[in-house]
DNA sequence: TACTTCGTTCAGTACAAACTGAACATAACA
DNA sequence: TGTTATGTTCAGTTTGTACTGAACGAAGTA
């Protein structure tokens, strides 16, 4: 076996890893610099990066931030060498966690506002009638299950998964 | 309290659900569709969507399909109409789980088919050098990983938070 | 059978998000 | 201090995707 076969199954991945990101709605950079990073043994700089990956000075400092915010690459001192170097994290669970909390607790946020300024709304204006009513109990449970996805991220079980 | 007023809540909240959908990639129209049904007492036709929200036919109709698909609304019949009426269901552990898992469970398909490949070719080029070695660790790490999100869909504590 | 009403499809469009790259900021070095 | 090497920013461009709407199909009606 050579280098040249092994690289050539590497990049396929780094082309795999891209296309899962961007249907993930991540982007294609942030899958391709990771699996770069995840397999390659040494440090890799951002010039590293644009070189084999083909994509922009922006687009692998701003990529390479992601990563980095949500624990998935980690920052590495190269003795004698002033570019930054980064290397691939591999905890998954935390990667995931991390990623998805990022993406998804401010909306839940933005979801429980729009919940309450609904209902104060109602109560603004109660009297009582079937519509209003009906409208009130179907926020109300509404409510209930956002409150209960909410719940979901503290429980030590669900924790425990993400370990 | 009169009905414009409530009117203006419940278009409010189907504003909001609109955004809610669009930022998790899911398009505005499914969330106001969603919304709009579920805060609506009577069932609704297709022309009535497209004159509430101001979405084309095309929108309407492939909209609905997608949210039936996943046991968000459910087809009913009215008596003497020839159109189509639909109403919303409320139970939405069950609607996340649909819709989860069907965008989902195909890629998690993809992402299992490339991990495959990458193994067989690594298998075909061995010869236990250094990187060889190391990639392979890395991808054998990743499977487990993939293996355990996998299995974590089967897990039966998170099949309860779903009910 | 011709007409009307409704739902579906899909090529085209409009819009938003991702990416680019040049200008800028920063820090090391001579 | 000027020069070089590097990272960051963001206005502009490209690309991808959600939505539109006209054409079509199907199924009821007169």
């Amino acid at each position: 076996m050579n280098n040249q076969s092994l690289d050539s199954v590497v990049y396929q991945f780094i082309e795999d890893a891209g296309n899962a990101t961007k249907s993930l709605g991540m982007g294609r950079v942030l899958g391709q610099i990771f699996a770069y990073l995840y397999f390659s043994q040494d440090p890799i700089s951002l010039a590293d990066m644009q070189d084999t990956l083909g994509i922009s000075k922006g687009s692998a400092s701003m990529g390479v931030r992601q990563l980095e915010k949500w624990g998935a690459v980690k920052k590495v001192w190269v003795k004698g060498d002033r570019k930054d170097y980064y290397i691939a994290n591999d905890w998954f669970g935390r990667i995931l966690k991390n990623a998805v909390m990022d993406t998804l607790s401010e909306k839940m946020e933005s979801y429980a506002s729009s919940l309450g300024s609904a209902e104060k709304s109602l109560d603004d204006l109660a009297d009582g009638n079937g519509r209003e009513k009906f409208i009130r109990d179907r926020l109300k449970h509404l409510g209930d299950f956002h409150d209960r996805v909410r719940g979901l991220v503290k429980n030590p079980l669900v924790k425990a998964l993400f370990k």
